[in-house]
DNA sequence: TAGATTGTTAATCGATTAACAATC
DNA sequence: TAGATTGTTAATCGATTAACAATC
């Protein structure tokens, strides 16, 4: 089960692959070519047909993909085609907002828990889900089966929560604290990091005029 | 002004570079050598100085890097010597998030407008930024010198919006809106495609495993 | 001065692109 | 069948790592 390990930057294209699958089916497109996607995707040809080949064969020679099939098989592959219970610890506006975005359950992401240290926010519901106190997520997470936790969470709490969401079990962290947590290698970090992403934009501006001169 | 290309890699690098020596000041950590700082951030040392040689030579033979000297360096290339007008377009819980994220103002980054579509909203304020109608963006960009927008509003509205601003003088875009902004070349796009991040999380989720047996 | 560590060149590794034979 | 386009190998390009002379 183990064959040639898929390069980070192959993991990361994938998603962007699917949602303009996605929205070709929208548009009723029943096959494209890798011509053709390169072209509306701003990528090489190339680059598409050697992705998709790392994990099999999707299309036909002398047709191209058929885009609902394609489709399909890279929500498979991108572990779509199931659910996953998530928490999110912090309720602040961050985390209210990630409970609110419905494009996640689309996807098979189910928001089942939402905690906050806060007393005062214990009881408020979001779509449904009620804000619990931080102390009973301990006794959640043991009895819900939780594969994710969103952590919208001050910086400093973050490693401490992370270390005993996967003491408990949980094995995906998607973390928005603006820290690294060093868990063991077998868990699954994500990190969203928004103040670097906002810094490479201040990068850019500083630096994109002079580009036109090149 | 225009020295040899700076990969799109070390870019990515600097902000977390940046982040680290952040926290050795905070430790009063007053100098560091690639080395240990390599260690720390589990990446080679030479990557470390590598990467600062793109930019000059900050460190001192024998000695290493002195950290305050090197984040504030680090500091100016991202372009943190200086402060940017943001304003925020779609006032939802994600909106709200980042208008309420006081550490970007730390950087810099000072919402200056945010904006809604929806006149419900309009009135209320938001760490004493009020919520306008989306038709007052136009003057208000004009009139304000805004240099980002952050785009938090639904997909279908992101290209005309964008394209909106742009043509109003923004120049920099942080785009939350899950979809591609095709913009002129010399508009920096950062997108923030928080889908794409989840579903990076159940990929590995499900390919994590074995990696135990490699 | 001797020791430490940078700045930088050279070697290696990996990812992207190009090319084309296979085949639908 | 002829044309189109994949799957895949080979060539190129770029990024990372290693090595070491320069020097503080």
């Amino acid at each position: 089960m183990n064959e040639k390990e898929i390069s980070l930057a192959v993991i990361k294209r994938l998603p962007r692959y699917y949602r303009y699958l996605g929205e070709l089916m929208e548009n009723d497109v029943v096959r494209i070519s890798s011509k053709e996607l390169s072209e509306r995707m701003k990528v090489t040809a190339s680059q598409i047909r050697q992705d998709l080949n790392n994990f099999g064969g999707f299309g036909q020679q002398g047709y191209g993909y058929n885009v609902e099939y394609l489709y399909t098989e890279i929500g498979k592959i991108l572990g779509l085609d199931r659910r996953y219970n998530v928490v999110i610890v912090g309720a602040g506006n961050l985390g209210q907002a990630l409970a609110n975005y419905t494009d996640f359950e689309k996807r098979g992401f189910m928001v089942t828990g939402l905690f906050d240290v806060n007393p005062r926010l214990i009881g408020m519901t979001i779509r449904g889900i009620e804000v619990r106190l931080v102390d009973e997520l301990e006794e959640f997470v043991k009895s819900h089966n939780v594969d994710i936790a969103a952590l919208t969470l001050p910086k400093a709490k973050a490693p401490g929560v992370a270390a005993d969401l996967v003491k408990w079990g949980v094995r995906g962290i998607w973390n928005f604290a603006p820290t690294d947590l060093n868990l063991p290698s077998d868990i699954v970090v994500e990190n969203v990091h928004l103040a670097e992403s906002l810094m490479r934009v201040s990068y850019n501006l500083k630096n994109r005029e002079w580009e036109h001169e090149i």
